[in-house]
DNA sequence: ACTACAATGATGTCAATGACAACTTCGATC
DNA sequence: GATCGAAGTTGTCATTGACATCATTGTAGT
């Protein structure tokens, strides 16, 4: 009649996962680590012995946001065939998809980013962020983008796309509208990086 | 020997003017409502006369937020001559240099807007962004930007503009690089426009 | 099998905080 | 000058993050 062994087995693992809900659904303000410790079934100062504090609890999410915004562009890449131009769009979509679904640990993901600390954090970004840069280099070799460092050529579609998940997270925009304007920046962008070329 | 008066007399712009300042150096999530009281010498219970919680602290940040976001944005394209482009030029940097430079705010601005509750925020939003709708309008009567609503027509430059925004503050982007990327952007953007035309 | 030991959890405590209620002081108005 | 509402004070409560200390359990080494 173990009807909860004193061990959890795999408490990290319960925690990150309730608080991706949690930071989708309330936001990263709403996440409390008592609060995950109930639902977890386990006492308050349990979660300690995974995370330090409350900190290192956003570093791991933003860490496994990394992980999977990597995969789901890499996903959407190679979901939509060889051509450069619908490999894009698919990519686009599937970042604003990503920034709009999970706008809260997006946010904490650029936050974590820039603090000195985050160790790790960085190359878990960069991994997320090499699907782009290899995407920007196939549209130079197809000669849709003008040649050049792929960060500094991306750079400028790269914020366009990351501003239209902006927009439709602080409700400028609406969710219908959102494929329609990211299909408009990317010709938008095309049209301008081919009359520069 | 008045040390301390027991009205305060502003408490209200005194309680506002040091969370704005605490929300730009160390972010809104450090704000506390018991700090701006002892900072401001009154007791933990005063400032709950002047905002019923700490939303309605946010949200009249927020609200001042868009008041000197607009303020800001006519002066420089008031400063910046009678042409589109440098107009837009000047435009698009001063909406990025209150972005970087108020991150935090900026996001509560953003955050505060598709709340429910959120009564005259939409308003002093629409009065800030109407800077930027006018001046689109000019942009089409000069022929530089397409035709059509200028809200659709302005939607891919602001989210550009945001987003690089977004990059610098995310660390992603150098300060020193934020005029160069401004003005990559725009003349990008003005290219694909033209394109079109 | 037995014993350390390290990993994991439990429990108790503290200071800070937001929210709320009840009381007090001040100043404007009649 | 009495009244009354606005502004401030004091006291309290539940929640929270952080921390210290103790309890339990699985596991490695013998």
């Amino acid at each position: 009649m173990s009807a909860r062994p004193y061990h959890h087995g795999n408490l990290r693992s319960a925690l990150i996962e309730q608080a991706e809900r949690t930071v989708r659904e309330r936001g990263a303000h709403a996440l409390s680590l008592r609060e995950l410790a109930r639902d977890a079934g386990v006492s308050h100062g349990a979660p300690r012995r995974h995370f330090p504090d409350r900190q290192a609890l956003l570093d791991a999410l933003a860490e496994a946001g990394f992980a999977r915004l990597g995969a789901e562009l890499r996903s959407a890449v190679e979901g939509a065939g060889e051509a450069f131009e619908p490999r894009l769009q698919a990519t686009a979509a599937a970042y604003v998809r990503f920034a709009t679904r999970d706008a809260a640990l997006l946010e904490l993901m650029f936050a974590g980013k820039h603090r000195e600390e985050a160790g790790t954090l960085h190359e878990s970004a960069e991994r997320a962020f090499a699907v782009l840069l290899e995407l920007i280099e196939q549209g130079q070799a197809e000669g849709a983008l003008e040649r050049g460092e792929p960060e500094r050529v991306g750079m400028v579609l790269f914020a366009t796309i990351q501003g239209i998940a902006a927009l439709v997270t602080g409700g400028m925009v609406q969710a219908e509208q959102v494929d329609g304007l990211v299909a408009d920046a990317i010709a938008h962008f095309l049209r301008g990086s081919r009359a520069a070329a």
